[in-house]
DNA sequence: GTAAAACATTTGTACATACAAATAAAATCT
DNA sequence: AGATTTTATTTGTATGTACAAATGTTTTAC
């Protein structure tokens, strides 16, 4: 069935979720090649490009919780894709080599996802779809 | 940090994720008073007004996996909210009284919902982006 | 009418994310 | 300077969802 058939159609918890869900499956698509989920790959490309950022950085800047950065690093860690030091209550987050090495298949695998959907969607109503969503989500408390 | 700031906020992968994150927070507390998830409170209640739907129907109309749906009612069959019946490869959902009572309250978390997030959206812009969501959610293959 | 294919559902397992509590360090107050 | 508060991060645990394989049933094909 199709989304604007359903039940719930009109609510915007079903809406948004659905969506989400159609576009993580996609962008897991587009970062198979590295082996990695859209936000592992997000976030060692913010390591690569400010490298020692702190995890309270990474929780600004890819809207996660604290918990959830930590885990996310911790598995680029075992990966050996970044590294971690820690120096009295704040850590800094480091891109190994292998993690640098990572960055052109990172660039192309972010160029195939825009492509993915800004092909289907069209390029202006994608951009401008994003940020509705955008200003929605700033707008809601917390 | 604001969505429209981040490093990503071009990415549909970025957007779409932050916003339903929010909204399904927003929703959560908007369904607390029955004690269910948003999921779990649409599924009983698309049992409820179709007494004896199937998961596959349940699949179609919440655009979730086969395995989710079971899942989310095992989940409603433990707290004797529905009642589950196999008779050859289909199964039929059924609303226990237990579930049928708490149906006004059902609605009632569904209006709270709505309202929250309208009134800090807008009821015309809110309506949009849902529907946009919706559209692009069809588009996308698969 | 039996073998193969299609279908509906469930089960085992895994992933992404979060909450709440714990830890540890820095900043502030008095 | 010691006590208290705030800040940064991690850890234990839980939730929502999905994939792939398994199970069982119906349909189709020959």
């Amino acid at each position: 069935m199709k989304a604007t058939e359903s039940r719930y159609c009109r609510c915007m918890y079903f809406s948004s979720n659905a969506l989400a869900r159609k576009i993580e499956k996609l962008a897991q698509q587009s970062w198979k090649e590295v082996n990695l989920s859209p936000s592992h790959a997000y976030l060692l490309m913010l390591a690569i490009e400010q490298p020692g950022i702190q995890p309270s950085e990474l929780v600004n800047q890819l809207l996660l919780t604290p918990s959830t950065i930590t885990r996310l690093i911790e598995k680029l860690e075992e990966k050996k894709l970044v590294t971690r030091t820690a120096e009295g209550k704040t850590t800094s987050v480091y891109p190994t080599a292998k993690g640098k090495h990572l960055q052109p298949q990172l660039n192309k695998c972010l160029a195939n996802f825009y492509t993915s959907y800004s092909t289907v969607l069209g390029k202006d109503d994608s951009a401008k779809l994003v940020q509705s969503m955008n200003r929605v989500t700033d707008k809601l408390k917390q």
